[in-house]
DNA sequence: CTGAAAGCGCTAACAT
DNA sequence: ATGTTAGCGCTTTCAG
């Protein structure tokens, strides 16, 4: 069932038929009621690889991801997937959460699925071999990285200043009195990275040293905020204040404390990061740090878009503030 | 940089470069040494439209689901996107969130694009026209349905049997002594009306008659569910037992029970539904029905691999049963 | 072991 | 308005 068959029953040329399937170009109504006629008979459905082939285009975009479960990166993704397919493009998703082999992976074959572009959400590529991945694929599409940062300078990065809000909740607290800080955090990621630099920039900037902070690195989930927080309390590290990069991280931690006979936040304020829904369903509602990925994500998509046209380059890189939600597991404090 | 300058700059035929490339024939180690530098010095990369217009095959697998945010969802479609790329296929991903148009659009671009098979999570092909639709798909590639049924028998499904844990919660509770039951729901897909079945028939079987049972229709999410409990409240409707048919909306119902006054479990039990993380995190955890859709997930994904290889057509339709998760906003109860 | 040549299904000049 | 034809980049007989 191709275009000659069509042709055929029709008694056309395959011209004609790809014209009609097109619209591009006139064909008298006659003709065209007879070859569509055929194309409903036979049920005909055009074959995108020939049509990609010929025309070398595909509308088909990217999107990596560091993994499609976290809350923010699904919001993103279906975000970018609707905001996409309106415009007539498909997206081919990947989780690129291990190694360089599995990114190469996923790029190679972007590549060679010759696809316009690509979407990454908190996808890392830190190291030379990952940059130099990046650097091939930007050769050759252009390529969005959101929420994740990198030196490769040929990509296009938007992310917030979720390090700011880190860092600003951590001297709003000192400056409200608190003196003893615990970080949690479940991965090593660039973006984990420079969360983490925020927290011990906050305590630096606060004039407290580094013994005023421990940062202990845990499981993820809530389980892994759960088993952190009792591992801090049972090893008697005293801290008032406790901030996590994730909000299940926090949920599990809440938990602990509770359970310990902590007060909450009369006794240790607590943190989350990402500000999901998860804030709500906790008892008491948990503070997080919102890194406002809808915005990131749209703009993203902006960026992808705009540079798919090669209209007019965007801006290389760009960064969004952060905001710092403040609920019930911290006592309310003014950020400068 | 196709096969053609390789070639050349080689100085063999192009049949030799494709042999090379896919290893596909005997070729001497001196020719291709001498092709496999050239590859690398062009930095070549093959054209995987090329290909699949000469070999009538692409490694691509549709993911339809009805929304990847859903944590399930996303859960599933984790697993299938990793597991497929293992075997070297790349997932479209599309969200059919909405009405025939947009189902339409996915399959038809699956269709176009010559997907080896389809998966959907949770999709709903209700009406006449999806479910021709969903036969116009069946007969070109195999379609895997999880967790959403359908009578087009064409197509393999494989779901839990939700509705009956939903039921037996329903019957444990009033073998229990419960009378009085409220159900919070938040859509009307296909899926959502079975487990809302569920409840109806527990309540029957349980020989309560339906004006023990008010069954609500709340928006989405946590703040649906609290804006939900929070009408049953003022309406002043009674009920020990109230079930929802997510974790999110019974999270946001135990809150605005809570914050009313409400015991749970003792004046009222609450059950979620999907086991979520976020049963962890409410204060008390949610009890729960899990849908066991990793299970679900593994066996569609089977399922699919199975048919696309077409080594031996596996069962149209699977179930598999679902279960009832206690946690502490219910009082134990033995399920038969 | 290697090369020549015919397609795969479609688009896009270029004719008519 | 419609038809002819030459690719698009690759795979795959079929010869040699």
């Amino acid at each position: 069932m191709n275009i000659y068959e069509v042709a055929e029953r029709a008694g056309v040329s395959i011209a004609t038929v790809s014209r009609v399937i097109n619209r591009s170009a006139k064909v008298s109504s006659a003709t065209r009621a007879k070859v569509e006629k055929v194309l409903e008979e036979m049920e005909y459905t055009p074959s995108a690889v020939a049509r990609s082939l010929a025309t070398n285009a595909t509308r088909l975009v990217g999107i990596l991801c560091a993994d499609n479960r976290d809350p923010a990166f699904a919001e993103s993704i279906f975000y970018a997937e609707q905001t996409l397919a309106a415009e007539g493009y498909d997206c081919l998703m990947g989780n690129a959460t291990g190694d360089l082999k599995q990114k190469d992976y996923y790029i190679k074959g972007l590549l060679e699925r010759k696809a316009d572009g690509v979407l990454m959400f908190g996808a890392s590529f830190e190291d030379e071999g990952e940059q130099n991945l990046l650097r091939l694929a930007a050769k050759r599409m252009p390529v969005v990285m959101v929420a994740s940062s990198t030196k490769a300078k040929e990509v296009y990065q938007v992310t917030s200043k979720e390090d700011m809000a880190v860092a600003s909740i951590v001297k709003g607290l000192a400056l409200s009195g608190h003196k003893h800080f615990a970080y949690l955090y479940d991965a090593t990621s660039p973006s984990a990275r420079i969360k983490l630099n925020g927290f011990e920039r906050g305590l630096e900037e606060s004039g407290l040293g580094g013994a005023n902070g421990a940062a202990v690195r845990v499981a993820k989930g809530f389980h892994g905020g759960f088993t952190g927080a009792r591992w801090l309390i049972d090893h008697g590290l005293f801290f008032t204040a406790l901030l996590t990069s994730e909000d299940a991280l926090a949920a599990g931690a809440l938990k602990a404390l509770i359970q310990s006979g902590r007060r909450v936040p009369d006794d240790v304020c607590v943190f989350g990061h990402n500000n999901s829904e998860l804030c709500l369903c906790t008892e008491p509602s948990l503070s997080s740090v919102d890194n406002r990925m809808e915005e990131l994500a749209r703009l993203g998509v902006r960026t992808l878009q705009s540079a798919m046209n090669s209209s007019k380059k965007p801006l290389q890189v760009a960064q969004i503030p952060a905001k710092i939600v403040q609920r019930d597991s911290s006592v309310p404090f003014d950020v400068e």
